[in-house]
DNA sequence: GGCAACCTTCACGTTCGCGTCAAGGTTAAG
DNA sequence: CTTAACCTTGACGCGAACGTGAAGGTTGCC
C-alpha cells in the first residue's frame, strides 16, 4: 500500500533542497497542533510538499508559509476552514506546478504569476471587506460611547436626560438610498 | 396565506410603552433566528425586556441593539459567544437597571453612566486589536503581491528570477511563542 | 368559543474543529 | 540489531453553536 512519491530520482533541478520538515517541527513553528495540520490536509487546504519512504509528511518553506496564513486566517481573521478553502482555490496545487512551470516556457511563467497576484487581490478584497465590518462596528460602539458622553454631560449641567432611553445608535431605517445597508 | 402577525397589541398597562417585539419578529429584524437569541439569553449574553402573561419574550428596542451588536460581534468579527459574554459582561443587568437609577440619585446616574462609559472603551480596544491582527494579515498579503510582481517585472524585463524559490513574504523574526486566545 | 399562528420548554441531532487514544510502521542513534 | 522517538491511519469523543422536532400552552381574530 505504500505509495511512493518522486522515488528517488528527485527533481534534480534544484541544487539546494532547503530542509523538509516533519509535522511536529511545522507544528511548533507555526503554532499549530500536528493535528490541525493533518485536518487541514484534510480538508483540502494543503498538502505537504513531499513523503518520505515511510510516507512521512515532509514540509518546506512555502508550506510553512502556507500553514501560517491558515493559522492567521483561523485565529486572526475568524473565517472557517471553508472560507479558507475558498480563499486559498487550487492555490495550493498551482503553487507546486508553478515551480515546474519556472522551467517552462516564460509564457507560461507570466501566466502562472498573473494569476497568483489575482488571487492573492481576490484575498485580499475578501480580508478589506472583513477589515470594513469590523470598522463599522467600531464606529458604531464610538457612536454609542459619543451618545453616552453627551447624556453624562448634560446631567453635569444638570439637565434633564428628556427620557430618551436609548442607548444607542440611531436606527437606520430604510428610507432613503444610502449606502449598502446589510 | 396568514395575513397579518401580531396586531397593535396595547396593554396599556404603563405610559407608552414603544412597543414589545415577540421573538419571531425580533429575529426577522435582527438577521438571527429564534433559536440563535434564546440560545444567547441560556448563554447570559441577554434576557428580554418582559415577559407575558403566558411568559412569550418580549424584546424592547434596547434588547434589539443589542441582540444587533452580538450578531455583528458573531458574525462580522467572529468572536465566541464566551468572548462576547466577556465584552458584554453584566451589562445587559446594569443597562436594564441603570433605567431605575435613572430615577435614583444623580450620583448614582453619574456613575453608572462613566461605568458603561469604561466598558465601551474595554470593547473598542478588543475590537481595536482584532482590526490590528486583521491589518497585519492585509499588510502581509499586500507585501506578498508585491513580491509577485516583481518577480513579473523581473520575467518582463527578460532577467533571470535567479530560481528563488519562494512566492512570499520575507520571512519575519522567528522566535516568539504563540498566544493562545480561544 | 374556535382556530390558526405563534409561543413555551425539553430533548435529541448535527456540523465544525479539533483532542485523544489505539494499533501499528519508520527513522535516526547507538 | 535494538530501541526510543517519531510518524501513520483510523476511530471515538467533545464543546460550541445552533437545527429540528415533540408536546403542549397562549394570543388574537372571527
Amino acid at each position: 500500500m505504500g505509495h511512493d512519491a518522486a522515488g528517488p530520482a528527485a527533481p534534480a533541478a534544484t541544487v539546494s533542497e532547503p530542509r523538509l520538515l516533519r509535522i511536529q517541527e511545522v507544528a511548533a513553528e507555526t503554532g499549530l497542533t500536528p493535528r490541525s495540520i493533518r485536518y487541514y490536509e484534510a480538508m483540502g487546504l494543503l498538502a505537504p510538499a513531499a513523503r518520505s519512504e515511510g510516507s512521512y509528511r515532509l514540509y518546506d518553506a512555502d508550506d510553512l508559509e502556507r500553514l501560517r496564513f491558515i493559522g492567521g486566517l483561523r485565529n486572526d481573521a475568524g473565517f472557517s476552514l471553508a472560507e479558507i478553502g475558498q480563499m486559498l482555490e487550487d492555490e495550493q496545487a498551482r503553487s507546486r506546478n508553478r515551480v515546474q512551470f519556472r522551467a517552462g516556457s516564460p509564457a507560461a511563467q507570466r501566466a502562472a504569476l498573473t494569476d497568483a497576484i489575482d488571487r492573492i487581490d481576490r484575498q485580499l478584497a475578501t480580508l478589506a471587506r472583513k477589515r470594513d465590518r469590523l470598522d463599522a462596528m467600531i464606529a458604531d460602539a464610538a457612536a454609542r460611547r459619543g451618545h453616552l458622553r453627551d447624556h453624562l454631560a448634560d446631567l453635569e449641567a444638570g439637565r434633564s436626560p428628556d427620557h430618551a432611553p436609548h442607548t444607542g445608535v440611531p436606527r437606520p431605517i430604510r428610507k432613503a438610498s444610502q449606502e449598502t445597508a446589510r
